[in-house]
DNA sequence: TAATTTGGCTAATTACAATTAGCCAAGGAG
DNA sequence: CTCCTTGGCTAATTGTAATTAGCCAAATTA
């Protein structure tokens, strides 16, 4: 990681825990062990270091679904995925999203900064409606309604559905933010909700 | 409205909007339609004036559930209002109570200010959970744990039906914070939501 | 190897925001 | 009617944060 890739990485932990506005850039440069007028030669300005997070998010994106075995922006592809899947894989997979989503280090410090900056501009809000409602809800709607084609899920609105099964992961996830502490009660009502929800429109042979 | 209760309106509609770091006493005192310095006749810190809008929560606190005839604080006095409602009652309960939380001048300030501050301390972060998470979970879980026992609804974790039926109200409210453009369609799946969520756990008659 | 770029530093500079000092007018209380 | 409190004002003051200036050494390149 050379100084500019740590100016980002350290200014993406400083913005998530105090926001944009209450980080000074002397403390950038002490977390990346410079001193402040030394990051002018890589930024022009603290709002310019701000823009580079920001876009860096792209350079991210598309690898988040990643390792846990689903593509997560190919609906079709990942379809048959879950076409004859278990309860039980459907649980594991929920929860290993939530934990990932909660853990990664990179992805939980974007997260937490875009939520104390979401107000400041639309572009902001926008950006922050797309990664953690839109992005995941038309992806589950996909899923739900090629699963109800496929007659494996009861009839119904897939976005609805979609809104039903991933609030909860939303919503808990950011409790977590806030206190960790209560993740292991979190993962505990996940799994019962993703069991409930698998119960409740998923067809009898599941 | 005096001129202390004039200043902490007008910094609450500021910290909602651009966050605590952001504001200047001046932007403040111009709202007001006062000088800066004059304030200080009245606080003796912009701190001192956002601790102030923390403390009037508890001022209004337990007024929230209000006019929409239920109680809100009280789950066993509660409960009995929802002993025999009819599902387009309880899509219109639930409908209104976004409503409200959404649009009421107070309570939405207040929520975005608290968006914006949540990891600047934990005792910030212990009220939002506080009134955005356990709180309406709690007495949700109080409310279907006694339409449970009185045959109701189906028999299921109370707590977790309370956050399956509260987290795709919660997410959509933080969604249209950001984009106010995205109420109607909030309260299209709203209302679905709620009478699949009847449908689910209500037994027959209903 | 000489020239240039890169990225660090210290020491200003600039800007501006929070707060204090101290003055003053209005209005209620004795 | 005088005193005193209240709440406003203008003019400092203080503190601090972002940024710029200008120096320098190491590394890179011609």
């Amino acid at each position: 990681m050379n100084t500019r890739e740590k100016i980002i990485d350290e200014s993406l932990t400083l913005f998530a825990q105090k926001g944009y506005g209450d980080v000074y850039v002397g403390q950038i440069a002490d977390a990346v062990g410079i001193k402040a007028p030394s990051l002018y030669k890589h930024f022009k300005s603290k709002k310019d270091i701000f823009d580079a997070i920001i876009e860096s998010i792209n350079v991210r994106y598309g690898k988040q679904a990643m390792s846990l075995g689903i593509n997560g922006n190919d609906k079709d592809l990942d379809a048959g995925i879950y076409m004859d899947i278990s309860e039980d894989d459907l649980v594991r997979i929920g929860t290993d999203l939530f934990l990932y989503f909660l853990h990664d280090g990179y992805l939980s410090r974007f997260r937490k900064m875009l939520t104390l900056e979401q107000f400041k501009d639309q572009g902001l809000a926008d950006l922050y409606t797309k990664q953690f409602y839109m992005d995941p809800v038309e992806y589950q709607s996909g899923i739900f309604d090629l699963l109800i084609r496929a007659g494996k899920f009861r009839s119904a609105d897939p976005k609805m559905l979609a809104v039903e099964f991933y609030a909860p992961i939303y919503m808990l996830l950011t409790v977590c933010d806030r206190d960790p502490g209560a993740e292991e009660e979190a993962v505990r009502l996940i799994g019962k909700h993703i069991r409930q929800f698998s119960g409740n429109y998923g067809k009898a042979e599941k």
